[in-house]
DNA sequence: TTCAATGCAAATCCTTTGCATCGTA
DNA sequence: TACGATGCAAAGGATTTGCATTGAA
């Protein structure tokens, strides 16, 4: 996840902008999403969130997510079953995501947004749709697992 | 779906050559997966396999299912949850799946896979990452609908 | 003050599992 | 024939919902 690289505006601040009512435990979900390290299914997000403040039920948590779900300010991933069947959620970057998901280490990487000019080009020159918000994902295998198993074993 | 477009190989003769017994039950869901128009959740390939066979129970359609996704013939998609939140199985078309899906008519375009070998050799050249399973989904206005409403309403 | 959001607990939905039986290889 | 696959029913887990209460705007 990019994490830390705090999104564009914060996302309590769009959630405003939405007509969220900003409520202690929605500010405190939007933390949690907001300081990720790695991608967080609902469940995780209810525990960080417990954690920080016990009486934050369960319920609150999952309505929040697909508040958000929908509105379009997160969204929920499932980065290609490499790792289970856990749906996990990230902050929507922009319009555009990218997961590189190593199925050997199960890590994920996500590189710069370079091509993306180039594939809604093409998309909308091709096929005369015009993308708005863009998921890629890979399966595959990392740099450092390709060195650790350079030939197929 | 390219449905229709019956899969290189066929999917039982792959499901055989995987080592899975053959059973009237799994030709049946294989049929389904093959002759599908659009794509299939759990549940709508449960009641045309039942509707082919009564006796087709739906724990034998999710065993299947999970079966042929962990063998790497189907795949599982959310289709970015732009029509609810089911689940959709599809066969796994060589290693590249490519949606473009209109968040107002909901239809689910596949376009050709031409850059395929662009974002692919990109990928192995900036980012070092071997990709074998490439997902792209794209959410946005199909040209019907952007014709039907020009400027945003 | 008002109406959306919460906590709680029950309900629901989807999926999986144990076990006896069946049928493909 | 043997062992994997199925049907059935029950268990399990995740998510949602109704309702009374709380609290943000």
């Amino acid at each position: 996840m990019k994490g830390s690289t705090p999104t564009s505006d914060g996302l309590l601040t769009r959630m405003k902008a939405s007509g969220l009512r900003l409520t202690s435990e929605r500010k405190i979900v939007a933390g949690i999403l907001e300081a990720a390290k790695e991608h967080l299914d609902a469940e995780s997000v209810y525990k960080l969130a417990k954690a920080k403040d016990g009486s934050v039920h369960r319920a609150t948590v999952y309505r929040t997510l697909n508040r958000l779900k929908r509105l379009g300010l997160v969204d929920e991933l499932d980065l290609m079953h490499v790792s289970g069947e856990r749906h996990y959620y990230e902050i929507r970057p922009s319009t555009l995501h990218i997961h590189l998901v190593c199925t050997t280490c199960k890590r994920v990487e996500e590189p710069d947004e370079a091509f993306w000019d180039d594939l809604k080009r093409r998309v909308e020159k091709e096929n005369g749709f015009s993308p708005e918000v863009v998921r890629v994902e890979m399966a595959g295998t990392c740099t450092a697992c390709q060195r650790k198993r350079p030939l197929r074993s």
